[in-house]
DNA sequence: TTTCCATATTCCTATAGTAGAATATAGATA
DNA sequence: TATCTATATTCTACTATAGGAATATGGAAA
């Protein structure tokens, strides 16, 4: 294992396509969905987000493709649930970082 | 403060616009400099990235403008820091998705 | 002021990403 | 088989983004 990953280029590149599959608000929409329940079928997912169909189906595939969700097949029903559940720290730590950071944009306004 | 953000397709938004900030692999390889000196002008990025320098101004202006690093001026030069620390935690548990999924791809390979 | 240096911005081109409509696929049921 | 339902894929138009060359800006030095 490398030691100091971010010195490396490719892992770099790596982790870059890992924030593009969170980077649209669609995928982190339907990601809040699937945290919530432990798997959902495409339908579920549709009526929930209220997300054009085909586009949902587009955004799973993506995120299956990167390992963060994974995809189970009954009958003709695709069940997703969230493969990789590092990925809501990862939200999580996004949020805060946000808001401190609006924190700190208001208290520079003298809020 | 919102007890479920990502419940609120606002902060959804701001949370993928976050993302977007970090999805690309020269801005990855630009806190990667960062991280490992407290603060850096472009001159030194540029030589320390080998990316071009308009190209490494208008990423940095990126990071700027999402909160994630923080400039100070001096004479005709621009420092750069990152200012939100959290984004090197977060980087770290990507890197550990992605090894642990490599891992995880490995063993279903038999491997 | 003229010149030099560091950084930012503009302009252009190429590429990639998204949404949505339409269509395809494939399992389930009649 | 014919049909219905769930999901995936294709096609098209649109928008966004990155890279690089050229240029602009603005502080520092001569």
């Amino acid at each position: 294992m490398e030691k100091d990953p971010l010195n490396n280029p490719a892992l770099c590149s790596a982790i870059a396509e890992r924030f593009k599959a969170l980077s649209d608000s669609s995928r982190i929409r339907i990601l809040a969905l699937l945290r919530d329940a432990d798997e959902l079928n495409v339908s579920s997912i549709v009526t929930g987000t209220d997300i054009n169909q085909a586009s949902v189906s587009k955004h799973l595939s993506l995120l299956k493709q990167v390992g963060i969700v994974h995809v189970r097949r009954e009958g003709n029903q695709a069940f997703y649930s969230i493969r990789d559940q590092k990925i809501l720290d990862i939200c999580g730590l996004v949020c805060e970082g946000i808001t401190e950071r609006m924190k700190e944009d208001n208290s520079a306004l003298g809020l």
